[in-house]
DNA sequence: CCCCTTTAGTTGATGACATAAACTATAAGG
DNA sequence: CCTTATAGTTTATGTCATCAACTAAAGGGG
């Protein structure tokens, strides 16, 4: 497959050469470019990535990078595919642990970068990386009978989930940071306030919930921790067990719920 | 609670007057504000949302809108809080019911407002309408026998489920957008690049995936929609099962629940 | 060996944006 | 009337993405 297959923002993210070599050498890459901006990312956070700073730390103009990345949306995208890395090797008995290695990883890679689930969405994702992820997802799921569309939507599911919780506690890092405060100060600073503010006629339930212990004694844990907290585990196992549901309905009726999971192409995100 | 207890943010989040009648009286207020921002994203798009824009609708100057709402995150906050609107009144006769009630009047606000989910994150929830939609949502689980650290991760799993599918139709009704054609092209087209491009030895699962015919037929579905497509009702009824699971497994033992999912403070966005 | 084409990187400019500081305007109350 | 507190305006600053026109450096054909 060569370049002009395909529309210029796929082929470099798919690193796609182009065949001629005429003209100047390239000194600049997309690679150099890209891991710049993600080394900035980590750093400083994404609102340091910026096409100006990435061109100083390479020692080259703001310009010179649209040679090779063609907007900033573009080096957001880039960015993604390049810190998703390869996927893990799943060795796993059953679906299911093999489920929960892939979500585990995943989130381990939103440990190590707290700006990934940030980073503005843009379409479908498409990169080398974000391909071998779903490779390997879809091969955990190869025998559990489920169709197509309903496999996407399992790592679908799973996916969004982890992109969730990666935010939440991306967000609870920031004010963190901000405050000089420990995440546990945090969280008693957030119970306490909305404890305040929540009037117990009008939000019984949530009332109760602020009136609870759960926010005074809070966990310190850093984000990027090799082990998954609690509540991680809590919802990736449910999540699990909706599988497992799912992969019994369609072992007990395949044709059925071949149609019933069939979706088609709504949804294929996952990242 | 007076306004001084509380950081300025959850002030203006929740509306809080300040008591003085002192000095010049103002024109403008926190709530035409919001309003006009959410009408100028509604019409064309997050983006469109500029403190300059804003004003100029209002017949304002930019810097005025500071008095009332401090920063633009803090306005995206507002925004956010301020489309949630009140949540459905819920009458159901099980959990299960009220929790896909919940989960598809979240999925239909979205519907409405397609930005929404990109709105930048910041912080847990707080706003009135966020906890007013917490508080049903914790009503509806209020007799599973799951403690309080489990309801607030059931509500985050679903809500995040909400989220990144609506991110993702919203994805998908942008590219649309911007390149004219419907839906269905627009899924094609991705299939037969991703076909392309994912090469079956390195991929073999992706590549199947590709091949198949997942892409070929795709929907034609607006975003606003009032019914949930058949994608999203397979993940909330995955989800459900899973919650089932937990509920079973909460009611069978009771105490050792309350310890397995509490996990303090970790996790409380409902949004 | 020179020039032409092609590709890489640079210069300078533009318009939008968020936000800060200092200003003017307008109310109530003493 | 004058003080004080609050609302809204003016003016300015620095940052940003991106455009258009430029210079620079390679290889191939004459």
């Amino acid at each position: 497959m060569t370049v002009d297959e395909v529309p210029p923002t796929l082929g470099r993210l798919w690193r796609l050469r182009s065949g001629s070599r005429l003209g100047r050498p390239a000194e600049l890459d997309v690679e150099r470019i890209v891991r710049t901006a993600v080394d900035l990312a980590d750093r400083d956070g994404l609102s340091a990535v910026t096409l100006s700073r990435v061109a100083k730390e390479l020692g080259f103009t703001t310009m010179s990078l649209y040679r090779h990345v063609g907007s900033k949306d573009e080096l957001y995208v880039l960015m993604g595919d390049h810190v998703l890395g390869a996927p893990p090797e799943i060795h796993a008995a059953d679906w299911r642990d093999g489920l929960r290695h892939w979500a585990v990883a995943h989130r381990q890679v939103h440990g190590r970068h707290e700006w990934l689930a940030r980073l503005p969405v843009s379409g479908p994702p498409g990169g080398p990386n974000a391909t071998a992820w779903l490779d390997v997802g879809l091969r955990v799921l190869r025998d559990t009978g489920l169709g197509w569309a309903a496999k996407v939507n399992v790592l679908t599911v799973l996916s969004g989930y982890v992109r969730s919780t990666a935010l939440q506690s991306a967000e609870l890092a920031a004010g963190r940071s901000r405050t000089g405060q420990g995440a546990a100060e945090v969280a008693r600073e957030y119970g306490r306030a909305m404890a305040r503010l929540v009037d117990r006629d009008r939000f019984p339930d949530a009332a109760a919930l602020f009136a609870s212990d759960l926010f005074e004694s809070a966990p310190t844990r850093p984000a990027a921790q090799a082990e998954p907290g609690p509540a991680f585990t809590f919802g990736l196992d449910l999540i699990l067990d909706g599988v497992a549901a799912a992969v019994d309905a369609a072992r007990a009726e395949p044709v059925r719920t071949r149609k019933t999971g069939n979706t088609r192409g709504e949804t294929c995100d996952t990242r």
